[in-house]
RNA sequence: GCCCCUGUAGUGUAGUGGCCUAUCAUCCUGGCUUGUCGAGCCAGGGACACGGAUUCGAAUUCCGUCGGGGGCGCCA
């Protein structure tokens, strides 16, 4: 025997549960004058004297149980009708036929609907009173009250389908990378040096000595293509010491990552839309049903539906200097070497509202290890990279570019940035020894989530976010 | 780091110097109810972030502290 799970496959029965809610609702049918024992939160208790109605929920949906003081043990009987929202409960008993609900004159008959007559029972965890955050309350709880209480949080409907497509998505972009084939990998998230420019690091001690959290996989996983690997990815955190409180930073990321070998900026980014497209195709096809859930309260909210709109391939590419031209005719203040910004953005958003690439950054604002080909300048004459970013409207979700593979090249980009070689030792060492060539990307799976549940704020798809103001739960 | 806004029961709110012994919803506690399903009915409970100032009088005005939100810079 085994039971129905979440996710629609067998899973095996437990030792607090025969089947899941989920299962005895839709094929109750079948299962009338069968015992079962399930298990779940309680998310109302309607008490009516010497019977009471619990209604349960687990990871699969809802069911209702029926608790008659006559046909079980009066004691339990008790302290069931007596237990508050959002305890777990355990209860055996027979499925059965509900009475069906009153309904107005001509108005047609619901369809037959299942409970559990329980026989017996107990009550596994008592929930404290009151909830923080109520699970079902039809009120709009801050986003900070919500953090401090996320495991109840999690327990909302449209939260928990949140965190379930997070999850999915994740699986999709691996299983897209798999198939083009690269390798998932691991890099160490504790380090000597910073393995990549600009940003401020977290300093930690590592027994004696000095050591930071790594704020990207950058440096290593292009040494595990030097080293033949040709083709990696990584899943994992990047940490960044920055103080900015935007709707779209945290101090904690995650991001998708990948390298390729013998590959250029344009490769890596078809890699990019070729995934993404795999993604939004997957949740398509198969999360409806969470999008569903998210729309629902949302509509509750007053807020828009969500679509999930796959996008055509491939994306726009604007080269930076046609972004700057975009920019200056729709307006914005902005010159050939200033950097491109938020409301900058907006205006090139105006006219490319979903994902678009943008390519062909100067080198002067690209790091040392982006390359780039001598003969590509700008309308000014000034060195272009193989540098680019991806951004959906307004927000910027990857950078990513072609690498510099050449040893000497490197040293002269350091050199040209007045930054001393003799310091960059950790990166260029492993340029020695001949490289191929190789690019790569970095994407922020959080924001990723943004655009396609519709959260205005980062934290609302990061499980336990870490911001400039938080570091618990 | 800079600029702007904000802080009222567990949660979300009303409130603009006296009508505040502070509104409403939800919630919580107790009672009634043998088919509820947004359960219902009855009774009860719970808050002005903290410290100072102005004033006859402060939830309301001012200052400080501590929280929270938004924007910018920078980034993924």
């Amino acid at each position: 025997m085994s039971m129905t799970g979440r996710d629609g496959r067998d899973w095996e029965p437990t030792h607090y549960r025969t089947h899941t809610l989920g299962e005895v609702r839709d094929q109750g049918a079948q299962m009338i004058g069968h015992e079962v024992t399930v298990a779940g939160y309680a998310e109302t208790v309607r008490g009516r004297g010497a019977i009471c109605f619990l209604m349960l929920r687990d990871g699969t949906g809802y069911l209702q149980a029926f608790l008659k003081k006559d046909n079980m043990d009066e004691d339990t009987f008790d302290a069931m009708q007596g237990s508050s929202r959002e305890s777990t409960i355990q209860v055996t008993g027979i499925v059965a036929q509900k009475r069906p609900p009153k309904v107005a004159e001509g108005e047609p008959e619901p369809p037959a609907e299942y409970e559990v007559n329980v026989t017996s029972g107990q009550i596994l965890a008592l929930a404290e009173t009151p909830l923080p955050v109520g699970v079902s309350d039809d009120v709009n709880v801050g986003l900070d009250v919500r953090l401090d209480n996320r495991h109840l949080d999690l327990r909302r409907a449209h939260v928990n389908a949140m965190f379930q497509l997070r999850g999915n998505v994740l699986q999709y972009g691996r299983d897209h990378l798999i198939t083009e084939g690269f390798n998932e990998m691991n890099s160490p998230k504790i380090i000597a040096s910073a393995s990549e420019g600009g940003t401020n690091l977290f300093p930690m001690k590592y027994f004696e000595t000095d050591a930071y959290l790594s704020q990207s996989p950058q440096l290593y996983k292009q040494l595990a293509v030097l080293g033949g690997l040709e083709r990696v990815f990584e899943v994992g955190p990047a940490f960044r010491a920055e103080n900015h409180d935007t709707y779209r930073h945290l101090n904690e990321f995650i991001s998708f990552d990948i390298e390729g070998a013998w590959m250029n900026d344009e490769d890596v980014m078809c890699v990019q839309e070729r995934m993404i497209h795999h993604i939004w195709s997957q949740v398509a096809a198969n999360d409806q049903n969470l999008i569903d859930i998210i729309n629902e309260y949302r509509e509750s909210q007053g807020d828009e539906a969500i679509t999930v709109e796959v996008p055509s391939l491939p994306f726009p590419r604007i080269p930076y200097c046609d972004a700057i031209e975009i920019v200056k005719s729709g307006g914005g203040k902005i010159e050939w070497g200033d950097d491109i910004e938020s409301h900058h953005c907006d205006l090139i958003a105006a006219k490319y509202p979903g994902f678009h690439f943008l390519p062909r950054w100067p080198m002067s604002m690209k790091p040392f290890y982006i390359f780039h080909d001598e003969t590509e300048k700008g309308s000014t004459g000034g060195q272009l990279s193989r540098g680019f970013d991806l951004n959906y409207g307004r927000d910027e979700m990857t950078s990513g570019g072609q690498r510099e593979h050449r040893f000497e090249v490197l040293e002269q980009n350091l050199r040209n940035m007045d930054l001393n070689p003799a310091e960059f030792t950790f990166y260029t060492d492993g340029f020695r020894y001949g490289a191929p060539p190789h690019a790569g990307w970095g994407l922020g799976v959080a924001r990723l989530l943004m655009v396609l549940t519709g959260a205005g704020n980062v934290r609302e798809v990061v499980l336990f976010p870490r911001d400039r103001n938080r570091v618990t739960p």
